[in-house]
DNA sequence: TAATCTATGTCAGAATGCTGACATGAGTCA
DNA sequence: TGACTCATGTCAGCATTCTGACATAGATTA
C-alpha cells in the first residue's frame, strides 16, 4: 500500500471509507434484488410507501435520495405495472398521494426478505455497542454535512 | 414521523442511514467542487494518481468505484485537456500507466483544499474516540458486505 | 384583496454510468 | 509448446439520473 503525505490520504480519509462502504452496500443490495427484477431505487420507493402510505412524489424522492423528476419516471412505471396507484386528480393542491396495490405489497415482501439478509450481514460483525455507535456516528456525520450545505 | 412495524424499519435501518450519509457527503463534495468545474469522480481520479502515480485505467476504476469503461471515458477527456498523460504504447502487457501533468497537479491542489474542508466538517462533530470508532465500524461493514458478495 | 413566495407535478434534453462484447497480452499448467 | 484462464483496454448501445424550465396550487404578507 503506497502513499505519500500529499493531499487527502485516501487510506485515512473518512469520506473515502464512507464512499467505499456505500458502494459495497449498493452492490450487495443490487445483487439480491436483481433476481427479483428490482433496482435499489425501485425497492426504496415501495418500502417507503409501505411504511408511510400516501406519500407524494416529492416526498418519495427525498426519501429515496433522488430528484423529483427521477421519482416521477419511476412512479409512472410502477403505476403502469400495477404496483402502486395514484388518484387521477389531486384531493388537495397538486399533491397526488401514492399507495401500494396488493400486487405491490406482495412484490415488496419478497424484496424485504432479500434486503434484510444484507442488513443482517452488515450488522453481523459488530457488537451491540458498535451497532449503537454506528447509528450515533452516522447521524453525527449527516448532521455536520447538512449544516454546512446552506448554513455557512 | 410515522412508521409501523412492517418490513425494514427505515428509521432503524443502518443501511438506510449509510445511504443517507453517503448522499449528504456526495452533495457536499459536489457543492465545493462545482465552482472548480470538477465532478467527484474527476477529483477521485486525480487524487488517486497523486498518491499512486502510474495507476492503470482498471486500477483507477476500482479506486473510484466505477467501471473500467466509465473511467476510460474520463481518462480520455482528462488526457485531451492536458491533466494526465498516458504512453502511446504499453510498456508491458496492455496496461497504460497514467500520470498527472503539472497542470493536473495544480488543478488537484485547489480541489484538495475544497474537499478537505468537507472532511474537516464531517469530523468536526466527533470526539477522537468517535473518529477512530467510525473508521473501525465502517471497515467492519465493508468487510461483512464484501464477504457475502461471492462467498456464501 | 392582491402580490409574493414556496412547493409540487411534469415535460424535454443532456450527462453520467452501466452492461455486453471483442481482441489482446500475460500467467498457469498439462 | 499449446490450451486454458484471467485481466486489460476499448467500442457500442442502453439505462438511469440529473439539470433546466414551466404552469399551477397553497401559504404568506402587505
Amino acid at each position: 500500500m503506497s502513499q505519500n503525505g500529499v493531499g487527502v490520504d485516501l487510506d485515512k480519509s473518512l469520506g473515502y471509507l464512507l464512499k467505499e462502504a456505500s458502494s459495497a452496500l449498493r452492490a450487495a443490495m443490487e445483487e439480491v434484488l436483481r433476481p427479483l427484477g428490482m433496482s435499489v431505487t425501485h425497492y426504496s420507493c415501495l418500502e417507503l410507501l409501505a411504511q408511510r402510505p400516501g406519500l407524494s412524489n416529492s416526498e418519495l424522492a427525498r426519501g429515496a435520495f433522488v430528484t423529483r423528476q427521477t421519482m416521477n419516471v419511476l412512479l409512472h412505471a410502477l403505476e403502469r405495472d400495477g404496483y402502486v396507484t395514484r388518484p387521477a386528480e389531486a384531493p388537495v393542491g397538486k399533491v397526488l398521494p401514492t399507495r401500494l396495490t396488493p400486487r405491490g405489497r406482495r412484490s415488496l415482501e419478497k424484496a424485504t426478505v432479500a434486503v434484510r439478509s444484507v442488513e443482517v450481514r452488515m450488522l453481523a460483525g459488530m457488537t451491540e455497542t458498535e451497532q449503537s455507535d454506528a447509528f450515533r456516528i452516522l447521524r453525527s456525520m449527516i448532521h455536520s454535512l447538512r449544516d454546512g450545505n446552506d448554513g455557512a
